[in-house]
DNA sequence: CGCTTTTGACCTGCGC
DNA sequence: GCGCAGGTCAAAAGCG
């Protein structure tokens, strides 16, 4: 495998029906610093990331015993496909797990968290690929409305942590 | 002592 | 209407 490659990110926009609400998305939100800061932060070898938008106006909270009178909740999810031997990826937020549920396409389970923070109901799922158990799919809906609890480390510091050899 | 994880139960939507 | 799949909650346990 090739050693320390550039972190590649690949933007994927599935909009189908070319919904004219947000072309841009939100990336302006979930900066890609914070993204790196996370995958590189585990895994120094290299990262692959997968950007997936998905732009959803009509999520219903399955199985949720609230939410009964919600409808037309515009949610944005975005689906990461890390390459990474990890599938905690520390973004700098705080998070709470809160079920964990096997798939059927999937031999690994789907861990589901929540971003502990007041007034701050972003949720984030993490899933793994059974054919390529390198790649974690983590797939984050919301948007955080509040900066990072951590200091967020430059890119010096990745930087630094990615020539670090991590002592396993 | 407080917070996080774990695990089972429960709910809802969808397909047949 | 029933079963399956996916998603969430809640109680207990574990850890710093």
């Amino acid at each position: 495998m090739a050693p320390m490659q550039n972190n590649q990110m690949l933007l994927l926009g599935s909009s189908s029906s070319s919904a004219a609400s947000t072309p841009s998305l939100n990336i302006e939100n979930f900066n890609s610093q914070n993204f790196f800061h996370g995958a590189n932060k585990k895994d120094k070898m290299k990262v692959e990331t997968r950007i997936q938008h998905h732009e959803s106006n009509n999520i219903s909270e399955g199985g949720g015993k609230v939410t009964k009178g919600d409808k037309k909740i515009r949610r944005h999810r975005f689906a990461f496909h890390t390459r990474s031997h990890v599938d905690i990826l520390d973004d700098g937020y705080r998070w709470r797990k809160y079920g964990q549920k096997a798939v059927k396409n999937s031999k690994f389970p789907r861990s589901y968290y929540r971003c502990t923070h007041k007034g701050c109901n972003v949720k984030k799922q993490i899933q793994r690929l059974s054919k390529d158990e390198e790649v974690v799919v983590t797939t984050y809906e919301g948007m955080h409305s509040h900066p990072l609890e951590k200091t967020t480390d430059s890119f010096e510091q990745i930087l630094k942590q990615l020539q670090t050899p991590a002592p396993s």
